[in-house]
DNA sequence: GCGTTGAGTGTTATGATATTACATATGGAG
DNA sequence: CTCCATATGTAATATCATAACACTCAACGC
């Protein structure tokens, strides 16, 4: 299971290899990993959490790195077309991807109590969703999944008897 | 196959059909199913597509129904947490449910091209995701599938060859 | 070299979405 | 009738996101 986010990992590892998957990515495909948009992906990276576009800005602005929204959207809608961020549409923030580079459709488990965000697999062609599409004649190019509940941490503290 | 959107249908016949279940719903629930929240939710059967907010509110402050946003949030609030209509997170708009009354967990279909929604059944806690929350404890209290992509009729347009 | 071009960035202003807070009304329970 | 809960009216404001334009700079053709 490559679900991460509820259990202790090498943080510092991961971000180091995200990182550095994310620079072979640019190179391989010619595109400019400015220190902006590198500096965008490793406050995501480091605080390994969702934070809302303006959490970062204010970030960015204490390092003088730019200060009005367009310069934090800029960055994030690079790093989301690529795939090394996500949006997570129903927190309205961003959050860093555990596997850049890989092609692939994220599926999130959201905790309602801690925010925590947990980054697994989808196949949205596969199941219902992709039976429903196929019947209508709708081809799907992207999805957006997300399942909202307690992560086992929360969970723990609101049944204390466990 | 449920799904609904993409085909014609007795348009009429859907509305009437929706009101009547919330109807009898609220009745048996207890619920109060006060003029502003019915004109809401008729808006959003009539139109039989996703709504911003704003755009209800604009309707409702034309008939006199109340003019600031709250009057907006809060009949959606009350009729998205009784499942009568489902909020579209990739496009910050409401859709009303097709099926309303019935528990279950809606999948949408959107089109990028002209904003048609379909809606289609999800079973989350089936599949990866569910088995992705089941081996971190994570527990699935609701969850939100958003599938963008082209509809058959936008499809076609696109490859005119057809 | 030198102009052209295109991508990225800086900045101002504004648009779009959503909520807080408090005042007012209304209808049922005791 | 009074109290209380629920709903509504309204002003103000918070939060999220983009449009538009000026500027920089590196890559490229000539």
């Amino acid at each position: 299971m490559d679900t991460i986010g509820f259990e202790a990992h090498d943080h510092k590892g991961c971000m180091r290899a995200a990182l550095a998957a994310v620079e072979a990515h640019c190179t391989r495909h010619k595109l400019q990993f400015t220190p902006v948009r590198r500096r965008v992906l490793e406050i995501l990276l480091s605080e390994h959490r969702a934070m809302g576009a303006y959490e970062i800005l204010d970030t960015l602005r204490d390092e003088g790195l730019g200060s009005q929204p367009p310069v934090a959207y800029r960055a994030l809608d690079f790093l989301v077309s690529n795939g090394f961020v996500h949006k997570i549409e129903r927190l309205n923030a961003f959050i860093a991807c555990t596997h850049p580079g890989q092609d692939h459709t994220p599926a999130f488990l959201i905790c309602r109590q801690c925010d925590a965000v947990a980054e697994a697999h989808a196949e949205p062609s596969k199941g219902m969703l992709g039976r429903a599409a196929a019947d209508t004649g709708f081809t799907i190019e992207q999805a957006v999944v997300e399942a909202m509940g307690l992560c086992p941490q929360c969970r723990e503290s609101v049944h204390p008897c466990a």
